[in-house]
DNA sequence: CTGTGGGGTATGGTCTGACCATATTGTGGT
DNA sequence: ACCACAATATGGTCAGACCATACCCCACAG
Protein backbone atom coordinates (compact mmCIF):
# COMPACT_ATOMS: atom_id res chain seq x y z
CA UNK A 1 0.00 0.00 0.00
CA UNK A 2 1.23 3.25 -0.60
CA UNK A 3 2.45 5.05 2.04
CA UNK A 4 1.16 8.71 0.99
CA UNK A 5 -2.09 10.00 0.10
CA UNK A 6 -3.33 9.17 4.02
CA UNK A 7 -4.28 11.80 5.91
CA UNK A 8 -5.40 11.30 10.14
CA UNK A 9 -9.15 10.96 10.92
CA UNK A 10 -10.86 14.11 11.14
CA UNK A 11 -11.53 13.93 14.54
CA UNK A 12 -15.12 15.68 15.24
CA UNK A 13 -15.48 17.23 18.94
CA UNK A 14 -19.01 17.03 20.37
CA UNK A 15 -18.91 20.75 20.64
CA UNK A 16 -17.97 21.22 16.49
CA UNK A 17 -21.53 18.82 16.03
CA UNK A 18 -23.56 20.93 18.28
CA UNK A 19 -22.55 24.21 16.59
CA UNK A 20 -23.14 22.87 13.34
CA UNK A 21 -26.89 21.80 14.55
CA UNK A 22 -27.19 25.29 15.96
CA UNK A 23 -26.32 26.62 13.25
CA UNK A 24 -28.62 24.68 10.99
CA UNK A 25 -31.19 25.50 12.93
CA UNK A 26 -30.33 29.00 12.46
CA UNK A 27 -30.64 28.95 8.85
CA UNK A 28 -34.03 26.36 8.45
CA UNK A 29 -35.49 28.13 10.99
CA UNK A 30 -34.79 31.77 9.09
CA UNK A 31 -34.20 33.06 12.97
CA UNK A 32 -33.25 37.15 13.09
CA UNK A 33 -31.37 39.13 15.23
CA UNK A 34 -33.60 39.02 18.40
CA UNK A 35 -34.65 35.42 18.17
CA UNK A 36 -33.96 33.15 20.93
CA UNK A 37 -31.71 30.11 21.13
CA UNK A 38 -33.27 27.14 23.50
CA UNK A 39 -31.60 26.95 27.13
CA UNK A 40 -28.61 25.40 27.49
CA UNK A 41 -30.70 22.55 29.25
CA UNK A 42 -33.08 22.11 26.67
CA UNK A 43 -30.29 22.02 24.06
CA UNK A 44 -28.16 19.27 25.89
CA UNK A 45 -31.20 17.12 26.51
CA UNK A 46 -32.76 17.29 23.24
CA UNK A 47 -28.98 17.15 21.42
CA UNK A 48 -28.18 14.20 24.37
CA UNK A 49 -24.92 15.93 25.25
CA UNK A 50 -23.70 17.58 28.37
CA UNK A 51 -24.64 20.84 28.91
CA UNK A 52 -20.48 21.64 29.15
CA UNK A 53 -20.02 20.44 25.64
CA UNK A 54 -23.17 23.09 24.68
CA UNK A 55 -21.66 25.86 26.30
CA UNK A 56 -18.65 25.40 24.30
CA UNK A 57 -20.62 25.52 21.39
CA UNK A 58 -21.82 28.95 23.03
CA UNK A 59 -18.81 30.41 23.18
CA UNK A 60 -17.77 30.02 19.94
CA UNK A 61 -20.55 31.29 18.54
CA UNK A 62 -20.28 34.59 20.98
CA UNK A 63 -16.99 34.71 19.66
CA UNK A 64 -18.14 34.86 16.27
CA UNK A 65 -20.60 37.33 17.22
CA UNK A 66 -23.52 35.13 16.41
CA UNK A 67 -25.04 35.17 19.85
CA UNK A 68 -25.11 37.67 22.98
CA UNK A 69 -25.98 35.85 26.24
CA UNK A 70 -28.08 37.00 28.97
CA UNK A 71 -29.09 35.73 32.54
CA UNK A 72 -32.41 36.07 34.25
CA UNK A 73 -35.18 34.64 33.61
CA UNK A 74 -37.96 36.10 30.39
CA UNK A 75 -38.52 36.32 27.22
CA UNK A 76 -35.61 38.11 26.43
CA UNK A 77 -33.35 36.39 28.36
CA UNK A 78 -30.96 32.96 27.41
CA UNK A 79 -29.19 32.85 24.13
CA UNK A 80 -29.98 35.64 21.74
CA UNK A 81 -29.13 36.17 17.70
CA UNK A 82 -27.24 39.35 17.65
CA UNK A 83 -27.39 42.18 15.66
CA UNK A 84 -23.55 43.55 15.77
CA UNK A 85 -21.48 40.79 13.56
CA UNK A 86 -19.01 43.30 13.14
CA UNK A 87 -17.40 43.29 16.82
CA UNK A 88 -16.24 40.09 16.53
CA UNK A 89 -13.94 41.28 13.55
CA UNK A 90 -12.76 43.73 15.40
CA UNK A 91 -11.39 41.20 18.48
CA UNK A 92 -9.46 39.25 15.81
CA UNK A 93 -7.75 42.32 14.16
CA UNK A 94 -7.24 43.82 17.34
CA UNK A 95 -5.31 40.52 18.75
CA UNK A 96 -3.72 39.98 15.10
CA UNK A 97 -2.06 43.67 15.74
CA UNK A 98 -0.88 42.22 19.54
CA UNK A 99 0.12 39.34 17.98
CA UNK A 100 2.18 41.80 15.63
CA UNK A 101 1.60 39.89 12.77
CA UNK A 102 0.43 43.11 11.24
CA UNK A 103 2.75 46.45 10.29
CA UNK A 104 1.11 49.79 10.69
CA UNK A 105 2.38 50.46 7.21
CA UNK A 106 -0.18 47.33 5.86
CA UNK A 107 -2.87 49.32 7.79
CA UNK A 108 -2.67 52.23 6.28
CA UNK A 109 -1.90 51.31 2.86
CA UNK A 110 -4.94 49.32 3.56
CA UNK A 111 -6.57 52.28 4.21
CA UNK A 112 -5.26 54.12 1.35
CA UNK A 113 -6.58 51.83 -1.02
CA UNK A 114 -10.41 51.64 0.24
CA UNK A 115 -11.00 55.11 1.38
CA UNK A 116 -9.70 56.37 -1.99
CA UNK A 117 -11.53 53.91 -3.81
CA UNK A 118 -14.71 54.67 -1.76
CA UNK A 119 -14.19 58.39 -2.02
CA UNK A 120 -14.14 58.03 -6.15
CA UNK A 121 -17.35 55.89 -5.77
CA UNK A 122 -19.07 58.00 -4.05
CA UNK A 123 -18.20 61.31 -6.01
CA UNK A 124 -19.53 59.81 -9.37
CA UNK A 125 -23.06 59.96 -7.20
CA UNK A 126 -23.22 62.45 -4.57
CA UNK A 127 -26.78 62.90 -5.16
CA UNK A 128 -27.80 59.19 -4.07
CA UNK A 129 -25.38 59.56 -0.32
CA UNK A 130 -27.25 62.33 1.07
CA UNK A 131 -27.35 60.35 3.96
CA UNK A 132 -23.61 59.84 4.14
CA UNK A 133 -22.94 63.45 2.84
CA UNK A 134 -24.70 64.59 6.08
CA UNK A 135 -22.93 62.52 8.18
CA UNK A 136 -19.56 63.69 6.79
CA UNK A 137 -20.95 67.23 7.62
CA UNK A 138 -22.04 66.55 11.14
CA UNK A 139 -18.45 65.01 11.69
CA UNK A 140 -16.37 68.16 10.44
CA UNK A 141 -18.50 70.62 12.21
CA UNK A 142 -17.84 68.55 15.47
CA UNK A 143 -14.09 68.28 14.44
CA UNK A 144 -13.86 71.85 14.64
CA UNK A 145 -14.47 72.21 18.34
CA UNK A 146 -11.78 74.28 19.42
CA UNK A 147 -10.22 72.70 22.64
CA UNK A 148 -10.90 69.10 21.39
CA UNK A 149 -9.13 66.13 22.91
CA UNK A 150 -7.38 64.03 20.80
CA UNK A 151 -9.78 61.01 21.80
CA UNK A 152 -12.81 62.65 20.99
CA UNK A 153 -10.60 63.64 17.97
CA UNK A 154 -10.60 60.40 16.29
CA UNK A 155 -13.56 59.61 17.48
CA UNK A 156 -15.38 61.99 14.74
CA UNK A 157 -12.08 61.55 12.50
CA UNK A 158 -13.23 58.07 12.40
CA UNK A 159 -17.22 58.74 11.81
CA UNK A 160 -15.67 61.01 8.73
CA UNK A 161 -13.88 57.96 7.13
CA UNK A 162 -16.14 55.95 7.89
CA UNK A 163 -19.12 57.65 5.91
CA UNK A 164 -16.81 57.49 2.84
CA UNK A 165 -16.87 53.56 2.78
CA UNK A 166 -20.24 53.72 3.69
CA UNK A 167 -20.80 55.52 0.56
CA UNK A 168 -19.67 52.85 -1.22
CA UNK A 169 -22.28 50.69 -0.53
CA UNK A 170 -19.76 47.57 0.02
CA UNK A 171 -20.92 46.45 3.56
CA UNK A 172 -17.75 43.74 3.33
CA UNK A 173 -15.60 47.01 3.43
CA UNK A 174 -17.59 48.85 5.63
CA UNK A 175 -17.46 45.61 8.01
CA UNK A 176 -13.78 45.88 7.50
CA UNK A 177 -12.95 49.29 8.06
CA UNK A 178 -15.28 49.45 11.00
CA UNK A 179 -13.49 46.44 12.67
CA UNK A 180 -9.85 47.71 11.58
CA UNK A 181 -10.50 51.29 12.88
CA UNK A 182 -11.85 50.21 16.52
CA UNK A 183 -8.90 48.00 16.34
CA UNK A 184 -6.09 50.67 16.17
CA UNK A 185 -8.19 53.42 17.92
CA UNK A 186 -5.36 53.37 20.62
CA UNK A 187 -2.62 53.96 17.58
CA UNK A 188 -4.82 56.92 16.14
CA UNK A 189 -5.16 58.85 19.07
CA UNK A 190 -1.01 58.95 19.30
CA UNK A 191 -0.45 59.37 15.93
CA UNK A 192 -2.85 62.44 16.76
CA UNK A 193 -0.85 63.48 19.77
CA UNK A 194 2.46 63.22 18.05
CA UNK A 195 1.17 65.04 14.86
CA UNK A 196 0.58 68.01 17.26
CA UNK A 197 -1.55 70.01 15.45
CA UNK A 198 -4.73 68.89 13.56
CA UNK A 199 -5.43 71.91 11.13
CA UNK A 200 -3.99 70.49 7.83
CA UNK A 201 -5.98 67.14 8.63
CA UNK A 202 -9.30 69.40 9.19
CA UNK A 203 -8.26 71.61 5.67
CA UNK A 204 -8.24 67.88 4.14
CA UNK A 205 -11.57 66.74 5.37
CA UNK A 206 -13.01 69.77 3.92
CA UNK A 207 -11.21 68.81 0.58
CA UNK A 208 -12.49 65.37 0.63
CA UNK A 209 -16.44 66.44 1.14
CA UNK A 210 -16.22 69.35 -0.79
CA UNK A 211 -14.98 67.41 -4.03
CA UNK A 212 -17.45 64.65 -3.43
CA UNK A 213 -20.20 66.63 -3.03
CA UNK A 214 -19.07 68.14 -6.19
CA UNK A 215 -18.47 64.99 -8.03
CA UNK A 216 -15.28 65.74 -8.57
CA UNK A 217 -14.01 61.63 -8.89
CA UNK A 218 -10.43 62.30 -8.94
CA UNK A 219 -9.89 65.10 -6.99
CA UNK A 220 -11.71 63.23 -4.39
CA UNK A 221 -8.97 60.20 -4.99
CA UNK A 222 -6.14 62.48 -4.65
CA UNK A 223 -7.85 64.67 -1.90
CA UNK A 224 -7.82 61.00 0.04
CA UNK A 225 -4.38 60.06 -0.98
CA UNK A 226 -3.06 63.32 0.06
CA UNK A 227 -4.76 63.28 3.72
CA UNK A 228 -3.00 60.18 4.83
CA UNK A 229 0.15 61.17 3.89
CA UNK A 230 -0.36 64.28 6.06
CA UNK A 231 -1.59 61.62 8.82
CA UNK A 232 1.37 59.60 8.83
CA UNK A 233 3.97 61.59 7.64
CA UNK A 234 6.45 59.00 8.95
CA UNK A 235 5.07 56.47 6.62
CA UNK A 236 6.21 58.12 3.44
CA UNK A 237 8.97 59.87 4.13
CA UNK A 238 11.31 60.48 1.29
CA UNK A 239 13.22 57.33 1.84
CA UNK A 240 11.96 54.50 -0.92
CA UNK A 241 10.49 51.69 1.33
CA UNK A 242 12.96 51.79 4.16
CA UNK A 243 11.46 49.28 6.42
CA UNK A 244 9.20 47.61 3.35
CA UNK A 245 11.27 44.57 1.72
CA UNK A 246 9.37 44.63 -1.43
CA UNK A 247 6.12 47.18 -2.26
CA UNK A 248 4.46 49.59 -0.91
CA UNK A 249 5.37 52.81 -2.53
CA UNK A 250 1.48 53.78 -2.11
CA UNK A 251 1.82 57.42 -3.97
CA UNK A 252 4.38 57.25 -6.59
CA UNK A 253 1.42 55.59 -8.94
CA UNK A 254 -1.85 55.59 -9.74
CA UNK A 255 -1.61 54.33 -13.13
CA UNK A 256 -2.84 56.95 -15.56
CA UNK A 257 -2.52 59.67 -12.79
CA UNK B 1 -29.82 61.71 41.10
CA UNK B 2 -29.87 62.10 37.80
CA UNK B 3 -31.61 58.79 35.89
CA UNK B 4 -29.99 58.32 32.89
CA UNK B 5 -25.56 58.15 32.51
CA UNK B 6 -26.25 55.19 34.13
CA UNK B 7 -24.75 51.88 33.00
CA UNK B 8 -25.57 48.25 33.96
CA UNK B 9 -22.12 47.22 35.93
CA UNK B 10 -19.81 44.94 33.60
CA UNK B 11 -20.18 41.26 34.72
CA UNK B 12 -17.22 39.86 34.05
CA UNK B 13 -17.11 36.18 33.97
CA UNK B 14 -14.32 34.29 35.30
CA UNK B 15 -13.19 32.58 31.66
CA UNK B 16 -12.75 36.30 29.94
CA UNK B 17 -10.27 37.48 33.29
CA UNK B 18 -8.94 33.79 31.83
CA UNK B 19 -8.50 34.87 28.52
CA UNK B 20 -7.41 38.10 29.47
CA UNK B 21 -4.82 36.65 31.47
CA UNK B 22 -3.64 34.37 28.78
CA UNK B 23 -3.25 36.50 26.25
CA UNK B 24 -1.08 38.79 28.52
CA UNK B 25 0.86 35.57 28.92
CA UNK B 26 2.05 35.28 25.62
CA UNK B 27 2.59 38.94 24.92
CA UNK B 28 4.24 39.33 27.97
CA UNK B 29 6.64 35.87 27.69
CA UNK B 30 7.34 36.96 23.53
CA UNK B 31 5.64 33.45 22.70
CA UNK B 32 5.76 32.58 19.04
CA UNK B 33 3.80 30.53 16.97
CA UNK B 34 5.10 26.74 17.72
CA UNK B 35 5.25 27.26 21.54
CA UNK B 36 3.15 25.45 24.04
CA UNK B 37 0.49 26.79 26.39
CA UNK B 38 -0.05 25.05 29.89
CA UNK B 39 -2.30 22.48 30.03
CA UNK B 40 -5.76 22.95 31.46
CA UNK B 41 -5.16 21.22 34.81
CA UNK B 42 -2.16 23.52 35.46
CA UNK B 43 -4.10 26.47 34.21
CA UNK B 44 -6.78 26.20 36.26
CA UNK B 45 -5.33 25.43 39.06
CA UNK B 46 -2.60 28.45 38.76
CA UNK B 47 -5.55 30.60 38.31
CA UNK B 48 -7.64 28.87 41.02
CA UNK B 49 -10.93 28.49 38.48
CA UNK B 50 -12.41 25.40 37.12
CA UNK B 51 -10.91 23.33 34.42
CA UNK B 52 -14.34 24.49 33.08
CA UNK B 53 -13.84 28.16 32.42
CA UNK B 54 -10.56 27.36 31.35
CA UNK B 55 -11.81 24.92 28.60
CA UNK B 56 -14.01 27.85 27.64
CA UNK B 57 -11.45 30.47 27.36
CA UNK B 58 -9.51 28.25 25.05
CA UNK B 59 -12.30 27.54 22.57
CA UNK B 60 -12.40 31.14 22.01
CA UNK B 61 -8.40 31.13 21.96
CA UNK B 62 -9.17 28.92 18.97
CA UNK B 63 -12.20 30.38 17.88
CA UNK B 64 -9.71 33.59 17.32
CA UNK B 65 -7.43 31.84 15.94
CA UNK B 66 -4.62 32.01 18.29
CA UNK B 67 -3.85 28.52 19.40
CA UNK B 68 -4.56 24.74 18.26
CA UNK B 69 -5.47 21.80 20.32
CA UNK B 70 -4.45 18.27 20.33
CA UNK B 71 -4.32 15.75 22.68
CA UNK B 72 -1.70 13.01 23.76
CA UNK B 73 1.55 13.69 25.37
CA UNK B 74 4.81 15.05 24.24
CA UNK B 75 6.16 18.34 23.61
CA UNK B 76 3.90 18.90 20.76
CA UNK B 77 0.59 18.17 22.61
CA UNK B 78 -1.59 20.70 24.41
CA UNK B 79 -2.51 23.94 23.61
CA UNK B 80 -0.16 25.58 21.07
CA UNK B 81 0.06 28.93 19.33
CA UNK B 82 -0.84 28.56 15.51
CA UNK B 83 0.85 29.94 13.06
CA UNK B 84 -1.96 30.28 10.75
CA UNK B 85 -3.95 33.26 12.36
CA UNK B 86 -6.31 33.18 9.45
CA UNK B 87 -8.51 30.37 9.86
CA UNK B 88 -10.64 32.59 12.15
CA UNK B 89 -11.36 35.16 9.40
CA UNK B 90 -12.57 32.14 7.10
CA UNK B 91 -14.93 30.96 10.15
CA UNK B 92 -16.20 34.84 10.27
CA UNK B 93 -16.42 35.43 6.85
CA UNK B 94 -18.47 32.25 6.02
CA UNK B 95 -20.86 32.96 8.88
CA UNK B 96 -21.87 37.01 7.52
CA UNK B 97 -22.42 35.19 4.59
CA UNK B 98 -24.40 32.16 5.94
CA UNK B 99 -26.39 34.91 7.76
CA UNK B 100 -26.88 37.11 4.00
CA UNK B 101 -25.36 40.13 5.22
CA UNK B 102 -23.06 40.43 2.56
CA UNK B 103 -23.88 39.94 -1.11
CA UNK B 104 -22.23 38.33 -4.31
CA UNK B 105 -21.60 41.75 -5.62
CA UNK B 106 -19.62 43.33 -2.68
CA UNK B 107 -17.12 40.59 -2.86
CA UNK B 108 -16.41 40.48 -6.24
CA UNK B 109 -16.28 44.57 -6.30
CA UNK B 110 -13.60 44.18 -3.01
CA UNK B 111 -11.83 41.63 -5.17
CA UNK B 112 -10.88 43.57 -8.10
CA UNK B 113 -10.27 46.39 -6.00
CA UNK B 114 -7.60 44.37 -3.56
CA UNK B 115 -6.56 41.95 -6.68
CA UNK B 116 -6.01 45.22 -9.23
CA UNK B 117 -4.14 47.13 -6.71
CA UNK B 118 -2.06 43.97 -6.03
CA UNK B 119 -1.35 43.57 -9.43
CA UNK B 120 -0.25 47.43 -10.15
CA UNK B 121 2.15 46.83 -7.03
CA UNK B 122 3.52 43.17 -7.98
CA UNK B 123 3.72 44.58 -11.52
CA UNK B 124 6.31 47.73 -10.48
CA UNK B 125 8.61 45.31 -9.00
CA UNK B 126 8.69 41.96 -10.81
CA UNK B 127 12.15 40.88 -9.79
CA UNK B 128 11.81 41.38 -6.27
CA UNK B 129 8.63 38.96 -6.73
CA UNK B 130 10.42 35.30 -7.78
CA UNK B 131 9.09 33.09 -5.21
CA UNK B 132 5.27 34.61 -6.02
CA UNK B 133 5.63 34.54 -9.78
CA UNK B 134 6.85 30.80 -9.77
CA UNK B 135 3.82 30.63 -7.97
CA UNK B 136 1.33 31.47 -10.16
CA UNK B 137 3.12 29.89 -12.50
CA UNK B 138 3.10 27.00 -10.98
CA UNK B 139 -0.41 27.37 -11.17
CA UNK B 140 -0.97 28.21 -14.57
CA UNK B 141 0.31 25.06 -15.55
CA UNK B 142 -2.10 23.13 -13.25
CA UNK B 143 -5.04 24.94 -14.36
CA UNK B 144 -3.96 23.47 -18.10
CA UNK B 145 -4.42 19.62 -17.43
CA UNK B 146 -7.19 18.38 -19.26
CA UNK B 147 -10.10 17.20 -17.63
CA UNK B 148 -10.10 18.91 -14.56
CA UNK B 149 -12.55 19.23 -12.48
CA UNK B 150 -14.16 22.38 -11.40
CA UNK B 151 -13.03 21.94 -7.81
CA UNK B 152 -9.36 21.43 -8.85
CA UNK B 153 -9.51 24.34 -10.65
CA UNK B 154 -10.95 26.36 -8.18
CA UNK B 155 -8.31 25.50 -5.82
CA UNK B 156 -5.38 26.83 -8.47
CA UNK B 157 -7.31 29.80 -9.50
CA UNK B 158 -6.78 30.34 -5.96
CA UNK B 159 -3.61 29.86 -5.63
CA UNK B 160 -2.99 31.96 -8.44
CA UNK B 161 -4.90 34.94 -7.41
CA UNK B 162 -3.60 34.61 -3.81
CA UNK B 163 -0.24 35.01 -4.98
CA UNK B 164 -1.14 38.06 -6.48
CA UNK B 165 -2.27 39.33 -3.57
CA UNK B 166 1.01 37.77 -1.87
CA UNK B 167 3.21 39.94 -4.33
CA UNK B 168 1.96 42.87 -2.46
CA UNK B 169 3.63 42.31 0.78
CA UNK B 170 0.19 43.78 2.31
CA UNK B 171 -0.51 41.04 4.91
CA UNK B 172 -3.49 42.40 6.46
CA UNK B 173 -4.97 42.20 3.11
CA UNK B 174 -3.54 38.52 2.63
CA UNK B 175 -5.22 37.58 5.48
CA UNK B 176 -8.34 39.09 4.16
CA UNK B 177 -8.34 37.60 0.84
CA UNK B 178 -7.38 34.18 2.19
CA UNK B 179 -10.06 34.05 4.57
CA UNK B 180 -12.66 35.68 1.39
CA UNK B 181 -11.82 32.60 -0.86
CA UNK B 182 -12.24 30.37 1.33
CA UNK B 183 -15.18 31.30 2.65
CA UNK B 184 -17.06 31.22 -0.81
CA UNK B 185 -14.85 28.10 -2.39
CA UNK B 186 -18.54 26.72 -3.02
CA UNK B 187 -19.61 29.84 -4.81
CA UNK B 188 -16.87 30.03 -7.40
CA UNK B 189 -17.00 26.25 -8.12
CA UNK B 190 -20.76 26.89 -8.90
CA UNK B 191 -19.62 29.61 -10.67
CA UNK B 192 -17.02 27.91 -13.08
CA UNK B 193 -19.52 25.24 -13.26
CA UNK B 194 -21.92 27.63 -14.45
CA UNK B 195 -19.39 29.62 -16.80
CA UNK B 196 -18.88 25.69 -18.41
CA UNK B 197 -15.60 26.63 -20.35
CA UNK B 198 -12.09 28.00 -18.64
CA UNK B 199 -10.54 29.17 -21.64
CA UNK B 200 -11.50 32.77 -21.58
CA UNK B 201 -10.13 32.43 -17.60
CA UNK B 202 -7.18 30.65 -18.74
CA UNK B 203 -6.23 33.26 -20.85
CA UNK B 204 -6.84 35.92 -18.92
CA UNK B 205 -4.85 34.33 -16.32
CA UNK B 206 -2.02 34.28 -18.75
CA UNK B 207 -2.17 37.92 -19.36
CA UNK B 208 -2.12 38.53 -15.93
CA UNK B 209 1.13 37.09 -15.25
CA UNK B 210 2.22 38.29 -18.17
CA UNK B 211 1.98 41.57 -17.58
CA UNK B 212 3.36 41.68 -14.00
CA UNK B 213 6.30 39.88 -15.57
CA UNK B 214 6.92 42.41 -17.94
CA UNK B 215 6.40 45.28 -15.48
CA UNK B 216 3.52 46.72 -17.28
CA UNK B 217 1.76 47.88 -14.41
CA UNK B 218 -1.26 49.76 -16.21
CA UNK B 219 -2.09 46.02 -18.10
CA UNK B 220 -1.77 43.93 -15.30
CA UNK B 221 -4.66 46.30 -13.94
CA UNK B 222 -6.50 45.68 -16.87
CA UNK B 223 -5.81 42.56 -16.90
CA UNK B 224 -7.36 41.69 -13.36
CA UNK B 225 -10.42 43.75 -14.24
CA UNK B 226 -11.36 42.03 -17.40
CA UNK B 227 -10.76 38.98 -15.50
CA UNK B 228 -13.35 38.91 -12.97
CA UNK B 229 -15.96 40.76 -15.50
CA UNK B 230 -15.30 37.41 -17.72
CA UNK B 231 -15.54 35.11 -14.87
CA UNK B 232 -18.61 36.79 -12.95
CA UNK B 233 -20.64 37.82 -16.48
CA UNK B 234 -24.28 37.91 -14.48
CA UNK B 235 -22.49 40.90 -12.00
CA UNK B 236 -21.36 43.04 -14.85
CA UNK B 237 -24.26 42.45 -17.61
CA UNK B 238 -25.27 45.88 -19.83
CA UNK B 239 -27.89 46.77 -17.32
CA UNK B 240 -26.86 49.35 -15.25
CA UNK B 241 -26.81 48.53 -11.53
CA UNK B 242 -29.63 46.05 -11.74
CA UNK B 243 -29.78 45.30 -8.29
CA UNK B 244 -27.11 47.73 -6.65
CA UNK B 245 -29.32 50.60 -4.76
CA UNK B 246 -26.01 52.20 -5.17
CA UNK B 247 -22.87 52.44 -6.17
CA UNK B 248 -20.59 49.90 -8.04
CA UNK B 249 -19.84 50.03 -11.34
CA UNK B 250 -16.45 49.30 -10.57
CA UNK B 251 -15.25 49.23 -14.38
CA UNK B 252 -16.67 52.28 -16.45
CA UNK B 253 -14.12 54.42 -13.64
CA UNK B 254 -10.55 54.34 -12.91
CA UNK B 255 -10.14 58.19 -12.36
CA UNK B 256 -7.84 59.49 -15.43
CA UNK B 257 -7.78 56.54 -17.27
C1' DC C 1 23.79 -4.33 19.86
C1' DT C 2 18.91 -3.57 17.99
C1' DG C 3 14.10 -3.24 18.25
C1' DT C 4 9.91 -4.28 19.75
C1' DG C 5 6.36 -4.71 22.84
C1' DG C 6 3.86 -2.97 26.67
C1' DG C 7 3.00 -0.26 30.78
C1' DG C 8 3.15 4.50 32.74
C1' DT C 9 1.47 9.02 32.22
C1' DA C 10 0.17 13.66 30.66
C1' DT C 11 -2.90 15.57 27.52
C1' DG C 12 -7.47 17.20 25.87
C1' DG C 13 -12.57 15.62 25.54
C1' DT C 14 -16.69 14.51 27.87
C1' DC C 15 -20.01 13.71 31.36
C1' DT C 16 -22.64 14.16 35.78
C1' DG C 17 -24.67 16.64 39.22
C1' DA C 18 -24.62 20.13 42.03
C1' DC C 19 -24.76 25.08 43.59
C1' DC C 20 -24.80 30.19 42.80
C1' DA C 21 -26.40 34.83 40.99
C1' DT C 22 -29.65 37.02 38.43
C1' DA C 23 -33.95 38.43 36.52
C1' DT C 24 -38.68 37.64 35.45
C1' DT C 25 -43.17 35.89 36.78
C1' DG C 26 -46.75 34.70 39.71
C1' DT C 27 -49.15 35.06 44.01
C1' DG C 28 -50.75 36.39 48.15
C1' DG C 29 -51.40 39.89 51.56
C1' DT C 30 -52.16 44.74 52.73
C1' DA D 1 -54.33 48.97 43.40
C1' DC D 2 -50.07 48.13 45.21
C1' DC D 3 -46.26 45.93 47.17
C1' DA D 4 -43.50 42.12 49.15
C1' DC D 5 -42.01 37.69 48.57
C1' DA D 6 -41.72 33.05 46.83
C1' DA D 7 -41.28 30.21 42.62
C1' DT D 8 -38.77 29.50 38.62
C1' DA D 9 -35.89 29.66 34.47
C1' DT D 10 -31.77 31.39 32.87
C1' DG D 11 -26.63 31.43 32.34
C1' DG D 12 -22.19 30.97 35.28
C1' DT D 13 -19.27 28.11 37.97
C1' DC D 14 -17.48 24.34 40.25
C1' DA D 15 -15.68 19.58 41.63
C1' DG D 16 -14.62 15.18 40.43
C1' DA D 17 -14.70 11.48 37.61
C1' DC D 18 -13.84 8.69 33.36
C1' DC D 19 -12.33 8.07 28.49
C1' DA D 20 -9.29 8.10 24.24
C1' DT D 21 -5.13 9.46 22.64
C1' DA D 22 -0.32 9.77 21.99
C1' DC D 23 4.11 10.03 23.76
C1' DC D 24 7.96 8.24 26.82
C1' DC D 25 10.66 4.81 28.64
C1' DC D 26 12.17 0.47 29.98
C1' DA D 27 12.37 -4.39 30.12
C1' DC D 28 12.87 -8.23 27.38
C1' DA D 29 13.70 -10.87 23.33
C1' DG D 30 16.36 -11.38 19.12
Amino acid sequence: MSDAGWRPVRRTRTFEEVLAQIEERIEADGLAPGDRLPGERRLAEQLQVSRASVREAMRVLETLGVVSSTVGRGPDAGAVLTARPGSALTDLLRLHLRLSSLSMRDIIDTRLMVERWSAEHAARHPDRHGAELAAMERALERMERPGLPPEEFVEDDTAFHLAIVQASGNRLLTAVMQALRDSVRRYAVEAIVRLGDTAILRRDHRRIFEAIKAGDTAEAGRAVADHLVHAYPELFGGSPSSSAPHGACPLDEEPGR
